[in-house]
DNA sequence: CGTTCAGTTGACTAAGGTCAATTCCCGTGG
DNA sequence: CCACGGGAATTGACCTTAGTCAACTGAACG
């Protein structure tokens, strides 16, 4: 099961069996139920995850309302990069929308690779990136689009499995909309 | 000169001097004259530069709207990353707001210093994560508060450059607002 | 069947934008 | 020294977008 971890590794960047050796040992299965959460608003995560079946979705919390920003489906790495990196209390919530299968490791591990080897120092380069890149993008969608046209960014994008697997109410929260702001959007488009 | 590049650089992890000395023959001055674009919507940005005086910021057009989203003061890495990153367009411009002096070399260059050290690849792993928690910290400001509180934390942060150089129309931008807005904003929190 | 929860719809509200007029500040030329 | 011009900031009147609240519909499930 764990190589399904070092296949989504080895997309980021090939990893000598040496290298996976290295972390090998550190995995560990965890199962999340329905409702269970992987990392909490105040708490400093201190692990990452890889979802081997099931999903989750993370959010911040504004006077106790949720904005939902992320949704993990199999086959994803899962954390609160943010609060790992700088080691401080993460603002960012992680919850199982089902039961979910992950495999796990310390951040703390990760880390040490880096000192131990170039190839996973890479691997967390790339990973940094990837996570940048996918943060930029989701700014800029808040910065210049309103509503219906971050509504239909999203028809429009690779993200089918959002779309197909969520409920609605959960996509407009992800849209940073309420979900009768989302019904309208959708009635509007419709009549088009 | 060129040293105040390599001190920026030991900020994020120590650089031993041969893999200095790998950089250094690429490294190239550069000078914008005011109103002079650095990197622009629409093109790959291939450079990365570092500030030596004066100052800058980036933006991103939308229906020939700009909105600033960063500015660049002496001392500070410049260049639109995730085009670097992505070998991609960007959607980004960065212009230069007085004459500019930079340090410049060419992205390529890096990438290639990534395969040749590992301190270099260290570097472009931190590089990168001190990129994703700005750009997440800006992404969850947009999220979860108003205008009112946005300018309320820009006063509270560490950004005081931002307060006492930047005009009052380009911060408002920065935040997302018009300028007719902030100046309502201003007024409403000195009334209290 | 009744309960529950997601989604829809209507009436009203609030935040912020738009447009236009006015004022303020500052540099330049007479 | 004063007058003028131009851009930044302020203010008022009005508009647009999305949120709030509440009522209603509809499907899923015991």
């Amino acid at each position: 099961m764990f190589d399904l971890l070092r296949n989504y590794i080895e997309r980021f960047t090939s990893l000598p069996d040496e290298d996976w050796q290295l972390l090998l040992p550190h995995l560990l299965r965890k199962d999340l139920t329905k409702g269970a959460c992987f990392s909490r608003e105040g708490k400093i995560c201190k692990e990452i995850g890889f979802v081997v079946s099931g999903n989750m979705r993370h959010y911040y919390t504004k006077d106790g309302e949720e904005r939902t920003t992320y949704f993990y489906f199999e086959n994803s790495m899962v954390t609160d990069y943010i609060s790992c990196i700088l080691g401080k209390p993460g603002s960012l919530t992680i919850e199982a929308m089902s039961d979910t299968s992950l495999i796990v490791f310390p951040y703390a591990i990760l880390k040490s690779l880096y000192n131990q080897s170039h190839a996973w120092e890479r691997f967390g380069r790339l990973l940094s990136e990837y996570l940048a890149a996918g943060l930029e993008e989701r700014m800029t969608g808040l910065l210049m689009l309103n509503a219906e046209e971050r509504y239909a960014q999203l028809l429009n994008s690779n993200r089918q499995k959002i779309i197909e697997r969520i409920p609605q109410h959960l996509i407009a929260n992800y849209l940073g909309i309420t979900p009768v702001s989302l019904s309208r959007i959708r009635k509007r488009i419709s009549k088009k």
